[in-house]
DNA sequence: TTCTACAACTTGTACGGTCATCTTAACAAG
DNA sequence: CTTGTTAAGATGACCGTACAAGTTGTAGAA
């Protein structure tokens, strides 16, 4: 028989038996061979048999029922299903994340999955403790929003544990540079960028300024989207009229640029502007310099902030915040299941919404028609 | 021997020695007897001792060592610790519940607990749907808001369950009638009643109207405060100059009432309203009888929903959220500890606070100082 | 003093058997 | 067809024994 040496007789054959089970050769439900059986079978006694079985019932494999027999355990394959999910954020009451794991909730609760809550507070030392925590509990999957910052991801020993354990992870909003290949859904802010240029290009606006964060990602993206709105529309892209500001000089230079750029004659009817903070600055500065938003100069925000609501109402984006806990709670599942990557009908990038306010105005000429 | 007569002897065996553990009789890390001096001390085989060992072992209390003998677990007493709380609210991105888990996993993360977050939608269903889902798991404690309704609760054998496990659980926002007893954290709807009646008088206000919900406890509660409020003040109660309403009358009769009293040449300078709905619908009726508010006549409302910050702007009433969840969680901490309820330093009802808009005229004379 | 060998004690593995209790199916009685 | 009995076969609860293997203290050698 396959009787390893070294090994002891009853972990040899609670281990043949474990590894039928997992392969399907013994199916769920199926009973088991007698322990007089097994005892022939193997030419051990009784007693060892037993203990080989114990072990098995006690990992949940296997279950005997007095009078009956011993048979496999309903719940297929490796029973380690804890049908929890871990969700980390960086915060739970602020800005998207209720809604997001209102999202992640519905999606989980009507596949029997719980949901364990844990927040970094947006703190790299936080979340490695967390991912610690994490690893001591019984959990079939995480999904986890990154604490930000561009430096690279010290605690990736972290990360291959949870590969090793087996253990699918779904990345939202950000992921690590060096896991750019792992599971993850995106905000898609490059069709963001093309949305709100879109909508000023269809109402007529023929000269537009954009400006845009030079240091991020999403502002590399969002101007992607800019540019390929002004293409498809027949325009030709000028570099001049494109504003790139950094994390130091946000507060000043895209107020200041404006206003020079202004000041020198050049035409502008509709600005694209990063963020709904920018935005406001910018309307600040135009109400400064005597023009109306949007009578002389349309303005677009980003983001749906509170002040895209306050007293400039902002025609800006926003995306679908249940929309991309639910996604991101079937990607897990999708993991989970190991439906195969060629398979997935789930789109990695959310599309984000247009929310039209007032500061765009629409500029066509109503000769048509 | 206390050998219970139908029990097993190694079920016997492995219950004293728990017991032992538990109560403190063998501290964390000491020496157990060895296999052959319990065999000899029980007047059972050693293979006997062994199976009580090995239940002892893989529930965590003991582990044994190859050749020096059998010690008692480190982590001290139950180790059944799973460091997991439930948190099983009504809606989860809805309302104050953003905040109130907020405030529990500040409290909760801090003591090295994770939560377990599920809601019930509202729903008596599917709230024994949660509780059943909950007992399969490891938890150490319960947080849970009941799902509305004063129908007596049918699922009153999954909180007995709750108990016979140990399990200690901690209600929120509201209590199960038959539950009084339990521990629990409320809103003091009496205190919040007083609060602005207070603020009212201590503003010059001297003919006050009251209007409150007949048919709820948290109606009896706010004006009881109501009352207690104009008694310190040195008024007497006029049961005359508050109005009762149902909740089949709520849309009509306050504001009825109020055009009716008014019309009947009460004077009235400021009205408590039972809610910011209540205060809302009131104003809109001053407004068409030509009464200014709150220069002719103040009012106040109750909660703080989004209506109180709109074109009436009321001065009213809210609960710090995070607080109530800081609160609560570390009440069941209490409880989890096993804290005697008298040297319990938590207040169970969680003190309102006045929230000061623009519903309100101070009309005191400036004669004094 | 230091090192080594050994005895004593511990848990771990494995064997053997006995009796109790439960389930099921076959069979006999009504 | 139903009901009750019985026997076979399953797990569960004990018992006793033997030997393997790891740990520790100690007596004796270097």
């Amino acid at each position: 028989m396959t009787q390893e040496s070294g090994k002891t007789k009853y972990y040899v054959l609670m281990e043949e038996l474990k590894e039928a089970i997992l392969s399907g050769r013994i199916k769920a439900g199926e009973k088991l061979p007698s322990e007089n059986q097994l005892s022939e079978k193997y030419h051990i006694s009784r007693h060892t048999v037993r203990k080989a079985l114990s072990i098995l019932g006690q990992e949940g494999y296997i279950v005997a029922e007095h009078g009956r027999g011993t048979f496999c355990s309903q719940r297929m394959g490796h029973l380690k299903q804890s049908k929890n999910i871990a969700v980390i954020t960086t915060y739970i009451s602020d800005y998207i994340f209720p809604r997001l794991i209102q999202g992640m909730d519905r999606v989980l609760t009507d596949n029997d999955y719980s949901i364990i809550l844990k927040n970094t507070a947006n703190s790299r030392t936080k979340e490695a403790k967390v991912l610690e925590d994490i690893l001591t509990k019984d959990i079939d999957g995480l999904i986890i929003e990154p604490a930000k910052s561009q430096i690279l991801c010290r605690h990736m020993n972290l990360y291959g544990l949870l590969d090793k354990y087996q253990i699918p992870y779904v990345f939202i909003q950000g992921v690590y540079s060096q896991m750019k290949e792992k599971p993850h859904i995106l905000m898609d802010d490059c069709q963001g960028g093309y949305l709100v240029t879109k909508y000023l290009l269809e109402r007529g606006h023929e000269n537009l300024l954009g400006i845009f964060k030079a240091d991020d990602f999403q502002g590399q993206e969002r101007h992607k989207g800019y540019v390929k709105a002004l293409q498809e529309a027949g325009y030709s892209y000028d570099p001049d009229r494109v504003v790139w500001f950094h994390t130091e000089d946000r507060k000043t230079k895209p107020g200041l640029m404006t206003r020079l750029l202004l000041d020198q004659g050049l035409p502008v009817d509709g600005i694209v502007c990063y963020n709904d903070q920018i935005a406001v600055s910018v309307v600040h500065v135009l109400r400064e310099m005597g023009k109306n938003v949007p009578e002389d100069i349309s303005v677009t925000g980003y983001d749906n902030s509170v002040m895209a609501g306050g007293d400039v109402s902002l025609t800006t984006i926003v995306h679908p915040q249940e929309k991309l806990g639910e996604m991101a709670a079937e990607l897990l599942l999708e993991k989970i299941r190991e439906v195969p990557e060629e398979k997935s009908q789930i789109p990695r990038l959310i599309q984000p919404e247009l929310i039209v306010r007032n500061s765009v105005k629409d500029r066509r000429k109503k000769e048509e028609n």
